[in-house]
DNA sequence: CCCGGTTATACTCCGTGCTAGTATTACTAA
DNA sequence: TTAGTAATACTAGCACGGAGTATAACCGGG
């Protein structure tokens, strides 16, 4: 007579829009759409996750992704519930707000991680004077910060989105928005999210931050055709930084990722570009196609 | 009134001996240590899955990581059963088999994984031909095969052991051990285990074989001094190939990976080995440390 | 029709890191 | 002393990534 274990899924979906990557949210929410497994009805883990989805959005993912379960004993509610995480890519077809869909920009949730106009202030001014005083005579905390927060000299490292996540939960530097018990969301740094949610997209962030290099996920954000300019503009977005103009181009059409069409962009001001597509090809002659960010090695 | 739901959880430990990847098994049998989640006590997920190990096996688990939750409704046959899947990696001071401990060659349950003597027969021998007919006109098909098994030209990409194991389960090429209902295990390629443990094997080296480039991980699986081509036999045996010795040892000592202890090796012929040790401090001072395979890009 | 502004695209130079060899060193055993 | 073996050191070549600069194509205003 054991109690019940509940087995809930949660969708991080994420799409850039305006040079802006942002997650979907439950409209008048700060929570991811979630919802508990049918033992019985649901054939999959991810297919529960897209029937979710469809009952709370209407919304067609593409790109899907298992990122992470959870089951802390501590930190839920209603008895025990293991909470499994999925990523999901959409085009930005999906308006900013049409219906059912509300989004969150992802640099609200975690601020510090918007190097796209240089070292985020938030740094300096709020979280390094915290951790330091956090790592006071520690190595161990001391090599933990600056392995995750390129302090000392250390480089900061882009995919560690989810360390660094943790490292400031642990702090106290970021909160979680207690839903249920009523609990005020505390202003600390970064917008809260229910639950552990914001762990969740940092998951998502830190995840696909990594695949971007190894893997031609960006491309299931952007529309059939699109300009080197905004293939990009939403790497950018994603990696959160500004990166070389002709050696991104180079790059990505040396390195056969994509294809001119011969069409041209109805642009604004100054010479039309060329429309590019994905080169499918790309996948059968590279092992690790992905877009190479500076700093790889 | 809806029926129970079972959290199950599983460890794929993996250790390196005599130059051949190898991972635990519950003696006598052909499964990963597993149980159930205990919904009142466990306190979290990686909790469990230690205390399910110790008490399956008298072994200190070093390196530990989740590696994915399985859940299809088809493949439980009591109830409802989610199951996770965890990797952990441990030194080959644990012995080949004592007490507690079994262990499986990784490469007999993937023997199409294992390069280091060259291309593996049972590649051309049975493989291919089964999966030309199962391509026979299909595009998708013959995109999907040529990816992952290097097929028309395309690369062999070491790291897709899961998308491998996954292609050939549709195929019908590799088996799963029914061990409930007593359906025999029939002899196909490799060594067949209980229910999806191959699957989960297949997924923690995949991960295994990835994070090598860029995480030091093969020092978890090193003693604390150890010669280069120690380091060199344990990073072949996981990647299935075989290194170009003085690049090798360049890579990892300019790299910082690794630092030299003054002392030698009591070797039995040729010139003594120098030992080394894992250089912690690379943590700090690059990105992504890892041991550098070719065709990394 | 010309001209500055703007954006896209092309080209060049350079350092570094990986690849694949070959050479040298240090030890053991006969 | 010599042959064998394994470790370590060196070198030449090449490909690629990083940064900067130059040219091309279009706009609008005078």
């Amino acid at each position: 007579m054991s109690s019940q274990i509940i087995v809930r899924l949660s969708a991080a979906i994420i799409s850039v829009a305006d040079d802006e990557p942002r997650v979907m949210v439950v409209p008048g929410s700060v929570a991811l759409p979630s919802g508990d497994l049918e033992s019985q009805s649901d054939a999959t883990l991810e297919l529960a996750m897209r029937r979710l989805v469809t009952e709370q959005a209407e919304i067609g993912l593409g790109y899907v992704e298992q990122l992470y379960t959870f089951g802390d004993l501590a930190r839920s509610r209603r008895g025990r519930t293991i909470s499994i995480a999925y990523l999901a890519l959409v085009g930005a077809e999906v308006a900013p707000s049409d219906g059912d869909a509300a989004w969150l920009n992802l640099y609200h949730l975690f601020p510090w991680e918007d190097w796209r106009s240089g070292r985020p202030a938030v740094l300096d001014d709020v979280l390094v004077p915290v951790l330091e005083g956090w790592v006071s005579g520690s190595d161990i905390r001391r090599e933990r910060a600056d392995i995750t927060f390129g302090l000392s000299g250390s480089p900061w490292d882009r995919a560690r989105v989810l360390d660094r996540y943790e490292l400031l939960y642990e702090v106290g530097l970021v909160a979680e928005r207690e839903a249920d018990t009523g609990v005020p969301v505390q202003a600390r740094v970064g917008t809260a999210m229910e639950l552990d949610h914001r762990r969740m997209v940092a998951t998502g962030l830190s995840r696909l931050r990594g695949k971007l290099t190894y893997r031609p996920v960006v491309f299931e954000l952007l529309p059939a055709t699109f300009t080197l300019n905004q293939l990009q503009r939403v790497v950018e977005a994603l990696a959160g930084v500004r990166l070389h103009k002709p050696n991104f181009r180079r790059l990505v059409e040396r390195g056969g990722l994509v294809e001119g069409t011969g069409m041209a962009d109805p642009q604004t001001g100054g010479r039309p570009a060329e429309l590019f597509r994905f080169r499918r090809e790309v996948l059968r002659e590279r092992p690790a196609p992905g877009v190479g960010l500076p700093g790889a090695r």
